[in-house]
DNA sequence: CCCCAAACTCACCTAAACGTCAAGGTTAGG
DNA sequence: CCTAACCTTGACGTTTAGGTGAGTTTGGGG
């Protein structure tokens, strides 16, 4: 336990973290971590003098969400990548909608976040119901399973009774 | 257009298919088809004199389950090789239910079949919930949009009022 | 100032899931 | 029986998503 806790002052006194401590808290590898660095998922985060990587907390909620999607979805780095990359366009559209700019430019921007958002909604309602679908299915099953169950039990010997479905 | 149309008389007339009729019809490749049967997710199918692999409407069956399966939960074959064996226990218990045996027996086959089932079902669930989550959030977001674009509608050139959460 | 844990940058390796020839056998219409 | 279209078995290539060192720097407690 030699060099810890310091992370230095970048910006102020921000809770920075090393690869290493994002990676424990995380539960990817640094490897993980500069690999999506290099892929453009993580956007190359700030570092000290020596070359150290410093992570900020947005930082980490981002690599968060790559991991949810992917765990979620299944799909491949890029696609998530594009997924990533529009939620932060719409998370910059936030951050610069307040400044009292062109309303017609903040017009346009909001109805593109909103055509992102909802590829991405339309995307996962598809999913929903294909999950749902075979939720019900398996369920369907499972009471069919218990029926023949009660059959056995209800008859200790011969002659079960329902041939339901499935 | 050829040697089309035969697919002889393996066992009456079903209709067998070659492997590149499968492959048309599904949208996999007959490379595809190879590999899952290399890997044990499809099961050897019948082949004429020849050779030639034929394949039954049970054979496509378990393929389109794979491949439902595959691009809804976004899991490495192996695990889909799980899954789909799982069911063919669970079929093929549906077919020895019926021929009266030990009712011990069965009733010990069905309990494996329903605890299958069960992990499935949970796992499954999970998925929903998950997906329902980021369905929800995604809604709530799009609601925000709307929201701003609203009071850019109503209000002309500034002052914009909801300041609202994301 | 010294030292070692922790990070850095290549570079090479792997496993999964196919893609892509190559060389040759099979089928069936003509 | 011939031939075009189809299939078969290899064998090797590719992409994705990292894993695994090797060799070198950096950081900070003692």
């Amino acid at each position: 336990m030699a060099p810890k806790r310091n992370a230095s002052d970048v910006a102020a006194d921000e809770p920075y973290l090393q690869i290493g401590e994002v990676a424990e808290r995380t539960g990817v590898t640094q490897r993980t971590l500069r690999f999506y660095e290099e892929k453009g998922l993580l956007k190359p985060p700030t570092r000290m003098e020596g070359g150290f990587r410093l992570y900020s907390e947005a930082d980490i909620q981002r690599l968060e969400r790559i991991r949810h999607l992917k765990q979620l979805l299944g799909f491949p780095l890029a696609e998530i990548k594009e997924m990533v990359d529009a939620d932060e366009v719409k998370m910059q559209l936030r951050a610069e909608y307040r400044p009292e700019a062109e309303a017609s430019e903040k017009r346009a921007q909001i109805l593109k976040a909103i055509e992102v958002t909802e590829r991405q909604h339309e995307l996962i309602c598809q999913k929903a119901t294909a999950i749902a679908d075979m939720q019900s299915k398996l369920e369907e099953r499972l009471a069919t399973f218990r029926g023949w169950l009660a059959d056995l039990e209800s008859t200790p010997s011969s002659a079960p009774k329902s041939k339901a479905n499935v």
